[in-house]
DNA sequence: TATGAATGAGGATTCATTCAT
DNA sequence: AATGAATGAATCCTCATTCAT
């Protein structure tokens, strides 16, 4: 048995331990090797009382997603002070997202992995959250451009591959941040927005960006003071 | 029936066309709802021959997950001149990286996608195979900085990170770039080329990166000529 | 949910609802793939009140058939007149054989199909109902042989085969009227009272049976006038 | 465990089996109250084999109706001798369905009691069979008609309910006797041959039909000599 | 009188895997 | 080299039924 018995909760309550416990199956099983025996089991409750709430398999998942979805993509929009600059935003939105994806690893596994992963309807779910986040990640560059005065602004697709690549990038060092140790979500966020801002050819030449004040001439990037 | 069936071939010839079978039917099923009866059928072979010459569904998946990580790998290491200029290094590595994985979109979702979501001990492969890009393209980064004289040279831990970022980036293009008509292997390259060498601070400035040397001050980043 | 609530209601009432549902929904659907919660939705109160009335499946179908059984059986028994002579009570009891089963699709599926379908202790009770139905049958043909001064008399068995064929016949012939649009149920009863008194080599010879008095040279059968 | 294991066998072989022990404990449990389980161990296989080999819970019924449907159908007509007169072809034809009802009570109970109960496709698939056995009867009655000369013949609706009538006797008499001890196929083969073919009116006046030829003015029905 | 919360038990279906030839 | 025949073990899901209020 997974939890402790405490019987006769309402619905609301109940359904929450489930996909607490439906969220960390899938996160660390997969969606298909994980069973409903098992959230049932962690869930403190009998199958029945799944099925009965949350109805089937799919929908139990496709729940998670949605729920995992929303919070994480509040999450990356609180973090962003829209009267800030374009880097500060963009620095605001990774320090959320590196932060909340370490605090919530099995969330984060069931939207970057498992529902990708496993066909429709699932992965339609996740890319429209994904969708969300990239979308906002355009707008802040593309408002970066413009703040730039650049003229004439990076043409549509190249802003669109621009946030891909970032956002790719972002992914990637959550993995990495939560495996290796010792790694902050503040010193991952500040090493990509490192990478995003400066690059490696400005890294290069020590034009790093810096979170007091834009790109800076400073003599070596930023690093987190964990 | 998936193959045309002609019966009595050596060994080593079957062992392939199942190879071929099983990284289509992983790469579109996922492991897991793929099964062993649609890959024999796709074959065209008896289902206990799979067993005979490939042992086990797992032993199946481990072998098209090595297969395929070799491919990759040395798709990329072909990329790479190595008298080139770092820069030019890891342009060529991204292009022959992109190349790959639009022609081996199964073989790339067995990697990427299948590999790690399935658990030990899969994702342990496909890790091995994927720090081995990212150890490349480490080392590309450590070489370049020490090119550019930069002295001291980027924490190693700094390092990492980047090597992370760019490679995760790598991906994400990947998927968008198969996703999104019209873009090519090329073209993905050099937008990720010109995110990873100047950066978006760079870019805002007009500092683009281009395959004719280095860091420039072109006043357009580079497209590809499709 | 089925019908509007109207809380608190005394319990015969809610019995009677809770049976109408049943009936239909035992009728419709058959008395496995009817579900309690269904008939409890439909007669709308929560499950735990059907089980308090009526107690539990099985005794709610047996309530159903007995309910239903004796319905029938009045109706026929009220469709005889005593006072007619053997042919004219036959021809009543029909009619409203015919007219109650037309009027009560369900109850008639649940005492014809369900009841005799699903085995012991319900084919049991469905088939003490046909029984007295068939007795009903009985006494009528050995009291027409009576009356016909036959002697001697039709032997038990054969009377008692002659009246199960003619409750088959009927019960066939319900079926067919309502499955078959424009038959009248007064029009079944004529032609299974051709059928089963002049019979098929009487109709061949012209010698058909007529509600006005038994059975005669008519020229042709008696047809209902719709 | 039901049958004797005797391993390896042809598939036809093993289908036949299973069928058989499908037929047996659909016909005696019903549609629904019949687990894969009892039927697979009946047949002496495993349930898996009976999933590779018929598919499903509805496939297999299905195909048990339709094996059972053909049986009784080419028993029904094999009993029908074309060049006898028209009473005689339905006393043929009586006397087939009665043996082969009496020799297969389980295919008979489920093309008769379970097919027509549990909905869709089972009941259209039953239908489909008994409307065979009514166009034969109709048929028969039709021609018998037209042998009498008479003129005009009955109206098609009437011969149609005619032949419900009849076979709807058929059915009960089938039912009825094989519940009543001592009951052969040729006596109620000839009880129904009297109420089908004098009627109740004309046994009553003694005009009862006998195997011999015809109507006749014999001076008691015909009964079976068992 | 009435119900929201909860479950034990069982059933259909699938799949990786092996045996005998 | 190759396969038709066969199964043990799970997994999803449903349902009649009860408990506590």
């Amino acid at each position: 048995m997974g939890a402790v018995k405490s019987k006769r909760m309402p619905r609301a309550v109940r359904e929450q331990q489930m996909m607490d416990a439906a969220v960390r199956t899938f996160g660390q099983r997969g969606y298909q090797a994980a069973s409903m025996d098992e959230i049932a089991d962690l869930a403190g409750v009998s199958k029945p009382l799944v099925y009965l709430y949350l109805n089937s398999k799919e929908d139990l998942f496709t729940a998670c997603i949605r729920r995992e979805a929303r919070a994480l993509i509040e999450a990356v929009r609180g973090g962003v002070r829209p009267d800030d600059p374009a880097d500060r935003r963009l620095w605001g939105g990774l320090r959320a997202f590196f932060t909340h994806t370490a605090q919530n690893p099995d969330g984060w596994a069931v939207l970057h992995r498992q529902a990708r992963t496993h066909g429709e309807p699932f992965a339609a779910e996740a890319a429209a959250m994904r969708k969300e986040i990239v979308a906002l990640v355009t707008q802040l560059i593309a408002v970066a451009a413009r703040e730039a005065h650049r003229d004439p602004s990076l043409p549509d697709r190249e802003v669109a591959g621009l946030a891909e690549a970032l956002v790719g990038a972002a992914e990637s060092l959550a993995a990495w941040a939560n495996a290796t140790p010792g790694v902050s979500a503040k010193e991952a966020a500040a090493t990509l927005m490192n990478f995003a801002w400066a690059g490696l050819g400005g890294l290069m030449e020590g034009r790093a960006w810096s979170p007091a004040g834009g790109s800076a001439q400073a003599p070596a990037p930023v690093s987190a003071s964990v």
